[in-house]
DNA sequence: GATGAATGAGTGTTCATTCAT
DNA sequence: AATGAATGAACACTCATTCAT
């Protein structure tokens, strides 16, 4: 008993159900991110990864470009996902918001180990471009928070300094210990994680009240009598 | 009495210029740096490494198995120079002899922004290697510092945490911070940033005496009410 | 009710032509063949044959998984030949299908004088190989004798002698005419050929009633008085 | 106490001791022998021929004008054995001279197996060669027993056959039983399997008296009624 | 829409040979 | 005579991409 669609599938079927052509893409996607995290990018193979799907190959080929193609919409794939993890949690205290925030970032990364494989491949292959996509990401997504740790610098909670700084020390130390926990067998708990991390960050390393609390840092940088050699490069 | 280095040879001279061997190994070693900064490993091409030295193809595998045996070595060199660069300076305050290593650490990157490349690529590449040069180097190297941290809280001039900690947390804002500055294209005084990156570190973020000093942070990874499960995807 | 090839396929037709595959392996082989044959294994270039063939250098690679691959294949092919060509006659009297075989023999490397080419090749290349295949061929094939000759000695028409002796006088024979013809600028007439060949070996060489018969080989291998120098080997 | 020779050695040794360059020689080909045996010619390198006779690079080439001069030169070494070692011995019986001599050929090949591969070689090698030196060897060295044939047939002791066809018989069965000893794990006596050899090439495989004695084989080459099917190639 | 056979540019690696010392 | 550093021609093999069916 032949549906009313069946007719127009006599001997091609033009997208049977709807919504086939997201999944498949999708899917390529899936098995994409996989291979190339396992492989690297320049020794990811095409043929593994429709083998994999069981399609073939030029199937790929009417869902992506060419094989770089493929693999930028793998690493927007992974920013997307880390954007949502990352989003600031409404009506919570600043400092709830950005321990949130770490936390979703480290859980992120700790449910998706293959992702950090991508962030350091999309750098080592495509040189050529200008900028990273997670570096474009941390720049537009950093200025989230620059209003907040201002406000919070005005209010008197945060000490005063350039608001970049503040965002970077953040952005550096997670970018850090993003590959340290990577390459580490460790495999920390997101949430007590980002609490060290914060607590480190917020309160720092001295001793409350110690002889070296704003001492030395802040003689660092005023002479530096040393040569610098050929400074150029 | 014959020359020292006369008797050597039974009856045959071969007697290359001293250092030949070295020079050459060093120069190719200079050239193929370069040219994986540039390129990237997979597609940096020996064709084009041998045209800049000047020298036949069969030259480079005198003095290195395969690429990846260059590329490996290219990394060692990069390292070799970066442990050089942060040794701790004999006679100087334990915080001194920090400040100077990371000082030391961003000079040398400052100084050879391609080696950040390499880096990156590295750990690209080389997948199947268990852990990156970088991250060999930088867990035997910190050893050095946890002796220094150690006493330093036993003096109650840092603040007691595992030491691990500590040694992280600087370990992971350098490497973050390295990336940041390569992207980036600012390129600020390496004593400059080492000063405003350690007062960070040391002092915290926080106002001092201010309402959030010691709170926030404790308060983390205390409830942890949502499902952790591993999510799926 | 549809074609019976219809079902097989979801909602696309790849459909090649039928036997495409098949003539694209057979063309490619017969060119790597007449390759092998002239140039020697290490010497043929896939470049020429590809050229030869007209195809592109992957072609090549989606029926062969190499060189080797490719060489192997073209041995067996020459191997299969040679079956078929020396396949007993039913229905002939056992000495009549000997003869049959042999002139088959002869007639194959007659008619394809680069075959003989292929089989030296084989053993100097693939020295790792345990056995060449046409030892491998000949050890399996002669067994098909073996049951024959046993008749024949049993019925008095063949000297009682180990049957193993049998089999390998008349293969060893014909392996050595198989290079003699070759070498030599001489092409004989297969039949006659294998009719001169079975009259020796089945005759033999010694004047019939003379006073040789029987007697001087027999006396070999009694006593050897001479010494053999260092045994070894 | 300088011996007069001494000083034109000053810094040069030219020949200390006589013989020393034909040593040498003898040295470099004994170890070729051996490696092309092993590796087959193309895959032989000549790095590990001088790491393993422990001379410099430029060394052979001192000897030997190329790779292909120092394997003719090893084959002609192999062939020079042969000949010695199949050198009639004077004041014998015709028939037991050749029994001699078909031992010698066996033992000798029994004794040193590699030279077996070396044979298989050079014709594998050296497809522009006119001729093997095996072969050319073989037609030179077998005139050395036309005469003795000839006189033999006109005694009365062989059958009367073109004197070639005698030759040939002999030296094919030779050259087969070469490579089934060769490739077969049995390594048989060298004494012992002549007498076998001959005493089927002299007396036939036929019982005597048999009914097929000088019948078959003659029937043969007479008329060739089948057809030939596609002659070519 | 889907397929998979065909393509060919691109490259790491080998190794016989040369020659300055 | 001997050495071994340098050379560069040669070649198998890969794989992203295309397109006829």
């Amino acid at each position: 008993m032949p549906t009313p669609r069946a007719a127009k599938q006599s001997h091609a079927a033009p997208a049977p159900r709807e919504g086939l052509v997201e999944r498949r893409r999708a899917q390529i996607l899936a098995h994409a991110i996989r291979h190339f995290a396992k492989e690297g990018f320049a020794s990811a193979n095409l043929d593994q990864v429709i083998a994999d799907i069981g399609c073939g190959k030029g199937t790929i080929y009417r869902y992506f470009k060419s094989k770089d193609d493929l693999f930028r919409a793998a690493v927007d794939e992974v920013m997307r996902g880390l954007l949502e993890a990352t989003a600031p949690a409404a009506g919570l205290d600043p400092l709830e918001q950005l321990r949130e925030a770490v936390t979703g970032y480290l859980r992120y990364f700790a449910r998706h180990p293959e992702y950090v494989e991508l962030l350091m491949l999309e750098r080592a292959e495509f040189r050529t471009r200008e900028e990273p996509t997670y570096f474009a990401y941390r720049r537009t997504h950093s200025r989230r928070w620059d209003a907040t740790f201002t406000r919070l610098m005005r209010e008197g909670r945060l000490r005063r300094m350039p608001v970049r700084r503040v965002v970077d020390a953040v952005g550096n130390m997670l970018y850090g210990v993003l590959f340290t926990n990577h390459f580490s067998r460790v495999r920390p708990d997101p949430a007590r994680q980002a609490g060290e991390l914060l607590d480190v960050l917020l309160n720092g390393l001295l001793a409350p009240g110690g002889q070296d609390a704003r001492a030395i840092p802040a003689g660092v940088g005023r002479a530096r009598p040393r040569a610098q050699g050929r400074r150029g490069t």
